[in-house]
DNA sequence: GAGTACGGATTGTTGAACAATCCGACAAGG
DNA sequence: CCTTGTCGGATTGTTCAACAATCCGTACTC
């Protein structure tokens, strides 16, 4: 068998086995964290805490911050170090915006492709199990996956990848929310509904449902942050001796 | 004046003010060499030499080259070490049908926006100026800043971030063409009769030309980065003693 | 000529050190 | 009371030196 031959066998992905540099692994742990609510917005991430912690020298810890901060996951300011960002209302209406330009690009190419609806299906099918599970977390989690899947299938890596960060972020805001379940569950069945109407063709239809469906979402957003302004941070001290 | 009243007066960026670390000067100083064509796509960037040829620490050189990495100025291979990246082929395709995705959502903006229009009139002046001394970089400097420009009228911070690291990216493709003048100069009566449609109100009109524009210099790139695949990344090692 | 082992060169990572900066506290002054 | 100046601990920014892991060209074997 020849070399290219092996490496087609093997495909793609077999030769990323561990090749992952530990400042990765440690970025991936910290992203974990914060996603998962571990580290909830404003936490403070000191150096040598996060060195002691993961057993890994500062050096690195700092390229993890790098990695992080590049994914707006974490606020680094000279001097002052990191924290896990909070979202702001300004923040929020930005995304938003930025949603209701890219995503109905995404609803065009839902329209023309069949079997993109079909794994936007799924996604609905996936937020419905988590929600009579009751895991609100996890319907947030397929309804972002819905968007994202949909926004993929206009064909732009560029475009994509903006829209995963987007949606990092986008999670960040939900983190800093009472309510889950208020936050999460209406969209399951509007996103049922959303991809009917491109079942049907009826494209007018869709896009103004989806732009709806996003000026729900950002009042839900802004009705807390907008009175919640910006949370000092101010993590408490270790107390003097 | 109270406190508050000062801070509007000063207003944001006066804190700015050389809050920059050695790092993000180091990545300043190769993002400019390789934009200048000093560093030409393909050129092994050795933590060493940069370390020795800048004066600073190996480590900081290391955070530099994430930084760049970020931007997709260099690209990164484990134990491989840091290059200047080459756009291929696929990647100029990739970039085209982002820029056709992304480019309309400017085009509505600048119909609606007078002031925006009077921004891209400005750049077609500084393209045409650069046209007349003969400096076809920096037409094709000002065309991007056209198109820069119109996109980020659009009023999404995401997606003229996007748009600008995807300049970043074509100007590299720009980097290996042999011949500047017919890369550049077409496009600046181009782009002022796009103004026109725009300041008419023609917006089909308007549409089709971006999106011939885009096509014919999508060609150009593919003409000659097809005929060229992939050179190899063989720089010559300095000669054993 | 294909496959394999060696060796230099480069990167990945660590640990310690020092300078620069931030932050809170405390005192002085209006 | 509020503002202003100063001090000291804590944290970050940066450098340096070292070692392990890995890559790559070369020479060697068959």
């Amino acid at each position: 068998m020849s070399g290219a031959d092996l490496a087609d066998a093997l495909g793609p992905g077999t030769a990323a086995l561990h090749r992952t540099t530990t400042a990765e692994q440690v970025a991936e742990t910290l992203r974990r964290r914060i996603t998962d609510g571990a580290l909830p917005p404003g936490t403070r991430l000191r150096e040598e805490a996060v060195t002691t912690a993961l057993g890994v020298s500062r050096n690195t810890v700092r390229e993890a911050f790098r990695l992080l901060a590049h994914q707006r996951l974490v606020g680094h300011a000279l001097h002052r170090g990191v924290h896990v960002r909070t979202v702001s209302a300004g923040d929020v209406r930005e995304l938003f915006a930025t949603r209701r330009l890219v995503q109905p690009l995404g609803v065009e190419a839902a329209l023309r492709d069949a079997e993109l609806r079909e794994r936007l299906r799924a996604q609905v099918m996936a937020a419905r199990a988590a929600a009579s599970a009751g895991d609100w977390t996890a319907v947030g989690t397929a309804n972002m996956a819905f968007h994202l899947v949909m926004v993929s299938g206009c064909g732009s890596v560029h475009v994509t990848e903006m829209f995963e960060q987007l949606i990092a972020e986008l999670r960040l805001a939900f983190l800093q929310m009472p309510d889950e379940r208020a936050l999460h569950e209406p969209y399951v069945a509007a996103n049922d509904q959303l991809v009917e109407l491109l079942d049907a063709g009826r494209r007018t239809a869709a896009i103004t449902a989806l732009t709806g469906y996003l000026d729900a979402s950002e009042r839900q957003l802004l009705a807390v942050l907008d009175h919640a302004p910006p949370p000092r941070p101010a993590p408490p001290r270790p107390a003097p001796p």
